[in-house]
DNA sequence: TTATATAGTGAATTTGGGTTCATTTTATGA
DNA sequence: TCATAAAATGAACCCAAATTCACTATATAA
């Protein structure tokens, strides 16, 4: 049985009906990305050896390359899970169909508690993904990551469009606007995990809400 | 003589007293300097051999360690370079004392004008300094560049605060507005960069200021 | 209990690329 | 023009870290 590519992240969902023994791998994998994402996010790709990967998961080295066939394949998979958390979670968000203005304070809320309970996790993909500049470890993994976000970003400006075009939001470009909030919210967020203890990160939400939504966007009625 | 230690930039101002000798030495370590800009900025410290840099700078490989000690010590002054032009500009229009209002108009004209045409300076920047996530080649790097950015960061803060006292700008936390504007109009530039033939850059500074100085700053009177 | 398969190990190998330095080329000035 | 110094060169060296693989340990089945 090749673990490398039997069990992919989309077959998670099926971990019920897995053998005792396939739960066990899975289990190992997971530890394994695990403590590749913890130093993947601390120091970055190239400034983490395989032997500390393999140190801080409990295992041998070779014992790794039985799960992934390289570095970069490892890489590549907490990156993508990362990703996928991350966009699926707000994605479902943004497509909940209710008022647009509660769908953006929805947004905002499910973003900060996401930042807060996955703090590895956001800093490697930011690192990534990040402001807008991508220098990546592989152009070929940009791309992939890249259209995630860049999604995420659409389905925001739908949100947006449809707001506006119910006089919720005043007129404006709603890519613009997506793009706005993502930033703003962002650099707020980024603030915030710096020193988590200066404020709580409650107000990260009220505050996008009072500077962006309350002033920017929303229709006076 | 050593060029390593000599020739810092700090002494650049003394251009035009050095002998021709001197001037052609500081000619080649600028042009070293300008290649490893390019390829740092294009694939990231890591992806660049010294053999490379070597290469597009015309140069051997062993001629580059007559400038500079080590890929680590180029490396850093391609950022310092970068980091000093990039902040004392900014840092010099918002130290002039006119209307607050016009100083941040200014800054954001000035901004553009930056990115647009120092595209490979800009994106290695932001690479390092980023969007908030710091994963450096180095801790200490990253700690000076930070401060410069943060130093700006809050001289914009400043701008704001004075023009919340004259009433021209709504009454709001100033570091925070500092913190909006600079990452709405950060996102909207690298919106640009990465296909700066949709709309002309002049766009940037308008969106930023219908967005961000109209609806959110300005007081209305 | 023993045989067989499966999983885990980590020392040894390989590799990529940073750095060095003996040699060559170029510049200076007598 | 020739001697000397300064600068440039790039093949060779070296090391850190990725990858491999022969071996050991463990689980499963007969």
């Amino acid at each position: 049985m090749d673990l490398t590519h039997t069990l992919h992240l989309g077959d998670k969902m099926k971990k019920d009906k897995l053998s005792r023994k396939e739960r066990e791998q899975l289990q190992r994998r997971t530890e394994i990305l695990q403590a590749a994402l913890e130093l993947f996010s601390q120091k970055g790709y190239h400034n983490v050896s395989m032997q500390e990967i393999a140190a801080r998961a409990e295992f041998a080295v070779g014992t790794i390359y039985k799960f992934f066939k390289s570095k970069e394949e490892l890489y590549r998979e907490v990156l993508m899970q990362t990703a996928i958390l991350i966009c699926s979670t707000l994605s479902e968000v943004l497509e909940e169909k209710v008022n647009e203005y509660i769908t953006i304070k929805k947004y905002l809320e499910t973003k900060c508690k996401l930042f807060m309970e996955n703090i590895s996790a956001i800093q490697l993909y930011f690192a990534e993904v990040g402001g807008g500049v991508r220098i990546n470890v592989k152009r070929a993994l940009d791309t992939e990551l890249r259209s995630f976000y860049d999604q995420m970003i659409r389905k925001l400006a739908t949100v947006f469009d449809k707001g506006i075009q119910k006089k919720i939001f005043q007129a404006f470009d709603p890519y613009y606007l997506a793009l706005a909030l993502e930033s703003i919210s962002n650099a707020f967020l980024f603030e915030w995990m710096e020193n988590p203890d200066k404020f709580p990160i409650s107000t990260i939400a009220d505050l996008t809400e009072k500077i962006f939504l309350e002033r920017i966007s929303l229709l006076p009625k």
